[in-house]
DNA sequence: CCTTTTCATTCCTTGACAGGAATATAACCA
DNA sequence: TGGTTATATTCCTGTCAAGGAATGAAAAGG
């Protein structure tokens, strides 16, 4: 399960921050270094984690190498995401109808706890 | 910003399977244990963890603290996946385009042979 | 070929985190 | 009050990941 490696890529603010540069257009190595402010190693470190977790894919271009997000791996985020996102549509709806029937359900009572 | 912590803390798998149990109906520190089958100080680590991201909330029963879901945070991730699902609906458009129009663009040969 | 550019990979050190064992804390009960 | 249940916290240790420095590797160009 390829699950763990996402989150764990995910978990590293500096591999979002690369995510979300690349969510802009696929970028070189160079171009990523220079918005984040990390050494090279570092970067190409930070590169080949999103690389194994299947977040971004590479194309060679001279001597340069074109990342770019690979959009799979969200949408296995996304779906991971669903059942709490029931949960969470689930709480707006009970509030709504708390705001809306305050009066009207004894069974819970209002803030007067 | 507590976007980090919460990142960190959906990175380690057991504090996945916590969620998921929690995901279902609330539960005691106890029953979470023996889901998980983690020593109790680990887990009550971890639930220490979740707390502070804000993922779950406590409640006093007795000798018994309920753990329960927050939706918050969970709201907070599909804020920050929104502009990515945005390019993988584009990128689900391109495909279907492409699939629709195989016998309509003489550039893109076909897939015989 | 030799050099330059661009990127990847190792080596090493440091810091953070997980897990177990033991202990503390808090609520309930006799 | 003393004991039991349920949970939190501390201490200690091993593991793993991040970052810097140095080095390796591949492509382009003279």
């Amino acid at each position: 399960m390829s699950d763990a490696s996402l989150w764990s890529a995910l978990a590293d603010p500096h591999r979002r921050a690369i995510v979300a540069l690349l969510l802009e257009r696929p970028r070189p190595v160079g171009e990523i270094v220079e918005a984040c402010g990390l050494s090279q190693p570092s970067t190409s470190k930070h590169l080949k984690v999103l690389r194994d977790a299947g977040l971004v894919r590479v194309r060679q271009d001279a001597q340069r190498r074109v990342y770019a997000l690979d959009p799979a791996p969200i949408a296995a985020l996304d779906a991971w995401l669903d059942p709490y996102r029931r949960l969470w549509n689930r709480s707006l709806d009970a509030l709504g109808r708390r705001l809306d029937e305050t009066s009207d359900d004894p069974d819970r009572p209002s803030a007067k706890d």
